[in-house]
DNA sequence: ATTCATGCAAACGGTTTGCACGCAT
DNA sequence: ATGCGTGCAAACCGTTTGCATGAAT
C-alpha cells in the first residue's frame, strides 16, 4: 500500500478531497490546510496553534474557521478531540487507525505517542462483567519524561 | 429534609480536620461542607452542582469559593480534576486509594465506577523502555451502559 | 442556482481574579 | 494580631454563534 487510498484516505502529500467528499464535506483549501497541520503535527495540538501555523504558511483564515472545521472533522471521527485536566484548552489530532497513546511530562509538556494498547483483555472483561457495551477510551498517562526526570534528581 | 451525613460509610468517624490540617489548609465549614459532598457523591462531580447541593442543604456559599477550595484540595492531591472532550466542564472526585476507574454512558451520561486497574505491568513495561518516570494516569472508557445497550438494539 | 463554507464581531459559559471584609489560628 | 478564607462582581479566555458574503457543487 503505498499511494493508494487506503482505509483512512490519510496521507502525506495527497490532498484529503476523497475523505471530505466521503463524509459530505466539501473540499475547500482551508479544510486541506487544516488537515495537513493536523496530520503533520506529531501531537495533539490545540485549534490556535492550528491558527497559527497556518498564519506563519501565509494561509489566511479566521479563527473559528478553524474551530469550525475542526468540529466537523472531530463529529466525521476524522480527528479526535481531548482535553487535559489541568489545561482547559481542546487538542486535537488525527484518528489514525492504529490505536495510540499519550504520555505527557508534566514538567516539560511534551507528548511522547507510544503505539499499541493493553486495555482490550481489560475491556472484554468488562463488558462480560457489567453489560456495558464498551465503544472506545482515552487513556491519558503523565509523569515524568527521560530528561525532565533527570534534573528532579 | 434530613440529612444522613453519617451515611457516607466511607470514612465514617473521621472528620476533615486532621486531613487539612496535614496539608496546611485551615479548616473551615464550607470546606469540610464541600469535602463531605464530594465523597458522599458517588461520581464525578461539578463545581456547580456541588455549589447547588450545598444550596439544597441551606449552606450558603458563593461559586467562587467553591471553585477556590477545590483548586485547592486538587493541588494537595485530596481531589482529583478531569475534563471529559465532549463537554468542558471540570468533574472533581475524592482521591480514593483504591485506584479506580469510570466507565461513561456516552447516552444516558451515567458513570460506573470499577475499582482495580489493568495498567501495572504495562506502565512498567513503558518505563523500562522509555526511560518515562510515571506518575499517575487517567482512564476514561466509554460505550453504552446496559440500559441504553438495550434500547439501541 | 443552491447550498454549504467563511469572516467578522459579538455572545456565551465555565472559571478566575481584585478587592474589601470576615474568620481561623 | 495576623494572614488566610470568602463573597461579590467584574474580568477572563477558549469556544460558539448570527449574519452577511463568498465559494463549491
Amino acid at each position: 500500500m503505498k499511494e493508494g487510498k487506503d482505509e483512512t484516505g490519510l496521507q502525506g502529500t495527497k490532498d484529503y478531497k476523497d475523505l471530505l467528499k466521503k463524509e459530505n464535506l466539501r473540499n475547500t483549501k482551508h479544510r486541506n490546510s487544516i488537515l495537513e497541520v493536523i496530520e503533520g503535527n506529531g501531537q495533539p495540538i490545540t485549534a490556535e496553534a492550528v491558527f497559527l501555523k497556518l498564519k506563519e504558511q501565509g494561509v489566511e483564515i479566521s479563527l473559528s474557521t478553524v474551530y469550525r472545521v475542526l468540529e466537523a472533522l472531530v463529529s466525521k471521527g476524522i480527528v479526535l478531540k481531548s482535553i487535559l485536566a489541568d489545561d482547559n484548552k481542546a487538542l486535537f489530532e488525527i484518528n489514525r487507525m492504529e490505536h495510540r497513546h499519550h504520555l505527557l511530562c508534566v514538567k516539560c509538556r511534551n507528548m511522547i505517542s507510544v503505539d499499541g494498547c493493553p486495555l482490550d483483555d481489560y475491556e472484554k472483561a468488562l463488558t462480560e462483567k457489567l453489560g456495558f457495551d464498551i465503544k472506545g477510551h482515552k487513556l491519558e498517562i503523565y509523569g515524568y519524561c527521560r530528561d525532565c526526570r533527570q534534573e528532579e534528581k
